[in-house]
RNA sequence: CGGGCUGUGGCUCAGCUUGGUAGAGCGCCUGGUUCGGGACCAGGAGGCCGUGGGUUCAAAUCCCACCAGCCCGACCA
């Protein structure tokens, strides 16, 4: 009883009592989303759209960067055009929304009902392969039309069975690149490009770290000829795949028409590829850093980097501090960090004692700030860092504290990334036998699971029917298939037979 | 779409077996004391008990249907 508050913590359940529901009271606490009543739908808040606006900002420049451009196609999409691509289609067949209406009308029991039929159903893009296509095919003519390298910012629907917030809605947010190659050769080193780039951007803004790969046969996107992974470990082990780049072959290319004349005068097939990534991501960061208190953002993509907390229990000295506050806010204001201005907020709600420091705990700003009487004798100002236990706090001259706030927040991004990656290695285990992978994927407690496994780097023979084994048995998967060529022959562990690689065994999301 | 469970103020739930037209905690509002670690006291607002039908003098409570949500399976960024 005597430390009962003592081992409080913000968020119930823990992470290691349940996982999934401590997950949806941290996105509930830290006011990210919530679910709506349009089901499989939810509503993104203020702070989960601010770190999807600042993801967008940071992928977007990386885009621009490496020559790619935004622009933006229609929502719908004739059926037909969706059912040019044989895999394609039957691939999301099961996930479709279908617009067969355009209007309403009265019935005689005074209900509305859908009326006036298309003549050809639209289908709500779940993916924009085969709509851009058209585009695509209009704009290609010859080699000199190539490369077309474009990318767009929409919605997606996908009528999913089980939603998750974030993690699998219905209607969810990303970006979709599609580019259109005059060879395979190109088409392939976009692919990777673009994996090098998510690759970039998930470890220095979102400090996750990834595997990367292809993936199986099995796993890949319906009409991809390669489907480039990144996979990460959250803290109940499992993979969460962070972002995807298609290698499409002339597949897309046949279905939409891309053709264009090459260097020889012969109509060609163009190579094209797509990638993408998603808010998911934003349900990746909190199971990646979140603890028992709530989120943890890493300073880069918080949509506020520091706030400062004023305290003034004296009504006198209330003035003072306020404008002691609003001195500090306003120079980090102008300081830069990772070159913009840092995002500072003077919380000055008239709320009483650590409620208002909790909120921000639970939102998980990165640094809050403490300014109150006894620091204004000092000249100092307290800190908090969220990537330490919440109850440390540190003095620091003012002046210092201003001068160093970039180099503070830099270490607080190192330090979650190494935490992150500290965990997934140890969590990360080279597998030689059939027997020690089904023991580190069998819970100890099949009733109530508790959080086990992690990725296993075992041999395989390449075969389907073993990944589907795999599946049955344990809920375990191929992840990814590593690209670094290492190539030491061995023994696949389940069938005993040649196995060129190891591969990156997990249970996903 | 199959199997199990659940729908009662904003949230979590009690009440249902043994019908008599609603309760708690948290949150919210007001006033005061507080404020450097989730404060306290006093007062207050808020619910046609998921929807429709049935039984009954009377239904949150019993019966039927529907709808929605959760968990497990099949599918997925």
């Amino acid at each position: 009883m005597s430390n009962s508050t003592a081992t409080k913590t913000a968020i119930t359940p823990r992470r290691d009592e349940d996982f999934p529901e401590w997950y949806q009271q941290v996105i509930r606490a830290a006011e990210l989303a919530e679910p709506s009543d349009v089901r499989g739908c939810m509503v993104i808040r203020p702070w989960g759209y601010g770190i999807w606006e600042n993801m967008q900002r940071q992928l977007d420049g990386m885009f621009r960067a490496t020559g790619h451009r935004n622009a933006y196609f229609p929502l719908f999409i004739p059926l037909s055009y969706f059912a040019k691509e044989a895999e394609h289609v039957e691939g999301f067949a099961k996930e479709c929304a279908v617009v067969t209406h355009t209007r309403l009308e009265v019935d005689e029991n005074g209900r509305m009902k859908p009326a006036s039929p298309l003549t050809e159903p639209l289908v709500v893009r779940p993916t924009s392969e085969t709509i851009i296509g058209a585009s695509y095919a209009k704009w290609v003519q010859s080699y000199r039309d190539l490369p077309i390298l474009i990318n767009q910012w929409a919605n997606v629907v996908r009528w999913e069975m089980r939603p998750r917030l974030f993690l699998r809605t219905t209607e969810f947010l990303w970006q979709e690149g599609h580019t259109v190659h005059e060879t395979e050769t190109e088409a392939r080193a976009e692919t990777r490009l673009i994996l090098d780039l998510y690759e970039r951007f998930v470890r220095d803004h979102l400090a996750v770290p990834v595997f990367t790969g292809a993936k199986s046969e099995s796993e890949k996107f319906p009409g991809a000829v390669e489907t480039l992974t990144l996979e990460a470990m959250v803290q109940d082990r499992k993979a969460i795949q962070a972002g995807t780049s298609h290698f499409l072959g002339q597949n897309f290319a046949r279905a939409s028409g891309i053709q264009f004349q090459n260097r020889e005068g012969k109509q060609e097939f163009g190579w094209t590829t797509s990638w993408g990534m998603t808010t998911r991501l934003v349900g990746t960061l909190v199971m990646m850093h979140g603890d028992d208190d709530g989120l943890v953002l890493p300073p880069r993509i918080a949509p506020t980097q520091i706030v400062i907390l004023p305290i003034a229990p004296k009504e006198q000295a209330r003035a003072a501090v306020l404008e002691a506050c609003d001195k500090v806010a306003e120079r980090l204001g102008k300081t830069r960090y990772v070159g913009v201005p840092i995002e500072v907020l003077v919380d000055r709600r008239d709320l009483g004692g650590g409620v208002k420091n909790w909120e921000w705990i639970k939102k998980g700003v990165p640094l809050r700030i403490e300014i109150g009487p006894r620091d204004l004798e000092k000249n100092s100002v307290e800190l908090s860092r969220r990537d330490q236990p919440v109850k440390s706090k540190d003095s620091m001259p003012m002046e210092e504290f201003v001068a160093r706030a970039p180099e503070i927040l830099t270490s607080i991004q190192d330090a979650l990334y190494a935490r992150a990656k500290k965990f997934r290695d140890a969590n990360t285990r080279v597998i030689n036998s059939k027997k020690d992978f089904y023991d580190f994927f069998t819970p100890k407690n099949p009733a109530k699971p508790e959080i086990h496994g992690g990725f296993a780097l075992a041999r395989w023979n390449g075969s389907r029917e073993i990944e589907d084994q795999i599946k049955n048995d344990l809920k375990v998967t191929i992840r990814a298939i590593p690209l670094d060529d290492s190539s030491e022959q061995g023994q696949c562990i389940f069938s005993g037979e040649a196995s060129a690689r190891r591969v990156i065994w997990a249970k996903s999301y």
